[in-house]
RNA sequence: GGCGGAGUAGCUCAGUUGGUUAGAGCAGUGGAAUCAUAAUCCAUGUGUCGGGGGUUCAAGUCCCUCCUCCGCUACCA
């Protein structure tokens, strides 16, 4: 790890346009990558973090024509909704993109006359169920019926939910469309490009094996994917929402009128798209994006990290790479990669239907986004599935947040308020206890730097905490309302580094709870350009404040959460009582 | 069914390549302090490490087996 200022490439799995996200959409992904992102960029590094919705695809047309709305209409309306979401958790995305953007249609038409260039790419007729009444074919997860083997009426074409087994939609007996219950339907022949991933296993596997920084969790599930061998793959679907497929003349490819690609394909083509989106409408680096991209324009030295559920493993690790790799272009790959398991609800599902969860709006409503923040990334779910409890949400906010946080901040500014005219104190010199307090100070900050470094977002919360911790068990030492009745000067050394301290936690708060950390900074009159996160050699740090610098409590920086608002909120969203 | 992950203190979770009396936070109990949002600081855990079997001088950590939960299983995204 040199001191040279880095470019690093921070992507978000692009959460789908239908609906508001959860918080479990909001933890496994954009969260832990904003926290990322900031913390890089408080390394004073060139930080570019890209997120964007996700917006073609069946789920999309049919929420459209439920709500009665265009589909485009629809995706205009859902994307404002997301993105006034970001906004409200404070997610510092550089661009938030829609891969319905021209960009992205541009660019996955590119890739995909690339891929059949190189022989990569080939038409084949297979057959897929079409619902006469709907108009449309329908994927398989769309047509219901009765489970063959055990009898339940109401299995999908995937899979029955019933007794767990996974079906074809010709296994099931008496099948109807789940959008419209018609039972109007027939297997119609339907042709369409496949991706023959089968040619690039041995590309892919070189790679993915070469790969040292991924976590566990992302390489095994790339291997068995591998190990199965991979499968061409269908990269069109019969719908009309999406990117359109054209020959290499720019003209409409003859038989695919009513087609589109997959989804899946053009979706993480849109991580560039964003970026290409980006470079246009801000002018920043000059206008040019592919330098973020294009090994060929200087990605080489970009440091690619993906954030991701691990649903989108699969995808990112096989799928997405058989497309940059088999282009033949210099396209940047992934270098690292975070998988992320599921926040549960109390050991369960996410459910809108039953009430169960909290999405990114209703959170919004109830407590600002920095209480969410701190929970979410503090029992971030890296090891296993992580479960939310409100008696855990209340613990972590009020212990963490509101009694070792934001009652330091308190006690010690309103300690310079009432005995050194709000000011920070000249007189006294370094003793034991600062002596101390600098060793804890410089050792949690190497830890906290190493663990963010490694993306691991629960130990760089609890580090950040113990170092908050630290600082109360200082002024327990130090105890300067003590010394201040009979030495003045012995008093002011505790509370000039306490005020430091306040200083330093509002800095290292800053990736997790930004709102909070600037109320801290801005109380303490911490330039914004002394921000940056500290270095753990550096021994300035408990006496940076200038003397004589006036500083004011923050009004109350943490609410505390009562036990009438679990039991209410409980009731509301769901819960164990 | 296959593959992957998980099952550790009342709760939420840590536990690198097997090695001294298994840890943290919260909650609980006792004490100290009183600058502060009755906040803080100190002390305090007799846990079948899901069950059973095995390898080893030594296993939460490796092997076998069984049970439970979750995810993926390529046409949801």
């Amino acid at each position: 790890m040199t001191d040279a200022r880095r470019r690093i490439l921070i992507t978000s799995a692009l959460p789908y346009i239908n609906g508001i996200k959860h918080l479990g959409n909001l933890a496994g992904s954009m969260l832990p990558a904003d926290v990322y992102a900031r913390f890089q960029r408080l390394g004073g590094h060139d930080v570019l973090y890209i997120c964007a919705t996700d917006e073609h695809g069946t789920p999309a047309e049919l929420a459209a024509q439920a709500a009665g709305l265009d589909v485009r209409d629809y995706c205009d309306q859902q994307h404002e909704i997301q993105r006034a979401a970001g906004d409200g958790f404070a997610l510092s995305y550089d661009w938030f993109g829609r891969s319905s953007s021209p960009e992205n249609a541009t660019l996955t038409q590119q890739f995909a006359h690339a891929l059949e260039a190189n022989g990569l790419v080939e038409e084949r007729v297979s057959q897929q169920v079409y619902s006469v009444d709907d108009g449309r074919f329908l994927p398989d997860r769309y047509v219901e019926g009765t489970c063959p083997h055990c009898g339940y009426e109401a299995a999908r074409g995937d899979q029955c939910d019933s007794c767990g087994r996974l079906l074809d939609p010709t296994d099931l007996k008496d099948p109807y469309s789940a959008v419209s219950g018609s039972r109007n339907i027939e297997i119609r022949d339907t042709a369409h490009l496949f991706l023959l991933q089968s040619r690039m296993q041995e590309d892919i596997r070189a790679w993915v094996e070469a790969a040292d920084d991924w976590p566990q969790l992302a390489k095994s599930i790339a291997l068995k994917w591998l190990d199965e061998g991979l499968r061409d793959r269908a990269i069109t679907r019969d719908l009309k929402w999406g990117v359109p497929v054209l020959g290499p003349d720019g003209a409409v490819r003859p038989g695919f009128e009513d087609k589109v690609f997959y989804v899946w394909f053009d979706a993480p083509v849109e991580y560039i798209a964003a970026t290409k989106e980006w470079a246009t409408a801000t002018k920043r680096d000059d206008g040019d994006w592919t330098r973020w991209w294009r090994t060929d324009a200087g990605a080489e030295a970009v440091e690619y990290v993906q954030f991701m559920g691990k649903d989108n493993v699969a995808f990112h690790t096989v799928s997405f790479p058989v497309t940059i790799l088999g282009s033949g272009q210099p396209w940047k790959l992934v270098d690292k990669l975070k998988a992320f398991n599921w926040v549960t609800w109390y050991g369960g599902k996410f459910s809108t239907s039953q009430k169960r969860g909290v999405f990114m709006d209703q959170a919004l409503d109830l407590l600002p986004s920095d209480y969410w923040r701190w929970y979410l990334i503090a029992n971030a779910p890296e090891g296993s599935d992580a479960a939310f409890t409100w008696e855990g949400f209340q613990a972590a906010v009020n212990s963490d947040l509101a009694n070792v946080l934001g009652n330091f901040v308190n006690r010690i500014t309103k300690y310079t308020a009432s005995k050194f005219d709000g000011a920070v104190p000249e007189g006294g010199e370094p003793g034991e206890d600062e002596a101390w307090i600098a060793g804890e100070l410089a050792a949690r900050l190497t830890a906290l730097n190493q663990h963010y470094e490694a993306m691991e977002f629960r130990k760089a919360a609890a580090e950040t905490r113990g170092l908050w911790a630290a600082g109360n068990e200082y002024l327990t030492r130090a105890e300067p309302w003590v010394k201040y009745k009979s030495d003045v000067d012995a008093a002011a050394i505790g509370v000039r580094t306490g005020l430091n301290l306040a200083a330093v936690f509002g800095i290292i708060a800053q990736p997790i709870i930004p709102s909070a950390a600037g109320k801290i900074l801005d109380a303490l009159g911490v330039p914004a350009g002394n921000r940056l996160f500290p270095k753990p050699d550096d021994t300035g740090l408990l006496d940076a404040l200038p003397r004589g610098l006036t500083v004011s409590p923050p009004d109350v920086l943490f609410q505390k959460i009562e036990d009438e608002q679990v039991a209410q909120w409980t009731a509301q969203f769901g819960g164990n009582a």
